[in-house]
DNA sequence: TAGTGGTCTAGACCACGGT
DNA sequence: CCGTGGTCTAGACCACTAG
């Protein structure tokens, strides 16, 4: 498999971001450092530059420099980050099953891969809270393919996809969603401490990562009553 | 106001895309063609195409060329595209309220800019059928900056941003979103012909466009039991 | 085989930021 | 002032597509 000059150097650079070796708000090696380092030219320095700044790890300011940015946690609609911002402080997440090696469920948001159902699946399920409000009920489901020691593990900052980049490198690619306004059922109601039939905001996701056969599937069950779900995108 | 001479280039074939010189699905003068037309290198021409692929309007084949592609319609979740895609056939709209003048409503799903409320308020409303049943109601709110002869005109294939792109060479820019399931009042229930009280998504948005002080404040009442909403999203 | 896009070199000049 | 990133030139070799 032939690499690319440029593909090289953004991979060593992007695993120094990932891994903290570049740390949020210092700088990178300027181009022409780059340059010397590797023995390469302006145009091919660039290049690998200009990828991580397409994918949101870097930003770039002339005369100054490339400086690691803080980088956005998933793609799709809601993000750990974009919760707590869009409601302000007081958020608490609780765990209501930590990850644990389940048989796959009948029915998921999407449809699965083969591969995937030959391999143990991890589940977990928690819940966000804004104060003592329950807010949301999340669900998820993923194979457990190339995560050693990931159950048991302790998410960094709260956070399952920053746990996934900086434990495992493994970065999400894309993501498919579906809405659906549902009444609550008995279960869901009383964990979010809503009534039985109360609309609620059903998202269901699943996540493809940068590890070819590794997907996330979720569900995301929202009380928008007090804090509706929001996103915005830039062209 | 100095443009850079891909700037320039790029101008050029983004707006003989918009307009229908380069129709969807040709291809654009390749590279060498560029070069030769607009006195620059090969750097320059491929810095313009960069852009245009990188914002969606054409898609690049080793050793074919650079094909014009067909264009999502909107940023955020719902697209005209993505909803007649994403139900299969048989999608009809029937406008309720046509383009007309309103006075600015007392309450939008964001915030406006002072400017706008200035200018003439655009309003117009429809229903998304898929056969015969009613799915999405829509409304939508803009001010009249800008937007020669709008009222009164036909929209292109019943897309509102294509027209907007054709007509008026706005493109939008950035979307921002709020989700919500909330019990259908009674005109909505009506209309959508579903039961009062029955749980609808809501889906508000505004849309930023290339057009500065020209925003689209719009409210989307989603019956999701049979069509859920759906979209991806590619890193 | 001719033409296309993908990668890369080795320079150049400029505008911006901080000293 | 110097170092930074932004733009641009004038080449080169390669891999892919299609006649």
């Amino acid at each position: 498999m032939k690499q690319t000059r440029y593909r090289q150097i953004y991979n060593e650079l992007k695993s120094g971001i990932q891994q903290g070796r570049y740390m949020v708000d210092s700088y990178l090696p300027s181009e022409n450092d780059l340059c010397a380092t590797w023995q390469i030219t302006r145009t091919t320095a660039r290049r690998a530059l200009d990828e991580l700044q397409k994918e949101g790890f870097i930003e770039r300011q002339h005369g100054k420099g490339s400086r690691v940015k803080e980088r956005r946690q998933s793609l799709g609609l809601l993000t750990v980050k974009g919760f707590s911002e869009a409601v302000g402080q007081n958020v608490n997440t609780i765990f209501f099953k930590n990850p644990h090696i389940v048989s796959w469920p009948g029915i998921l948001p999407f449809a699965t891969e083969e591969a995937e159902l030959q391999q143990p699946c991890i589940h977990f399920e928690r819940v966000r809270m804004v104060g003592d409000m329950p807010v949301i009920l999340e669900q998820d489901w993923l194979s457990a393919t190339n995560l050693p020691g990931f159950v048991g593990l302790e998410f960094e900052e709260g956070s399952f996809f920053k746990t996934l980049s900086r434990k495992y490198l493994i970065e999400i690619t894309s993501s498919e969603q579906e809405l659906r306004a549902l009444p609550a059922d008995t279960r869901s109601a009383k964990l979010l401490n809503i009534r039985p039939g109360a609309p609620l905001l059903r998202i269901s996701l699943r996540f493809t990562t940068s590890k070819p056969g590794l997907n996330i599937y979720s569900y995301l069950y929202c009380n928008t009553e007090l804090y509706p779900i929001g996103n915005t995108y830039t062209h």
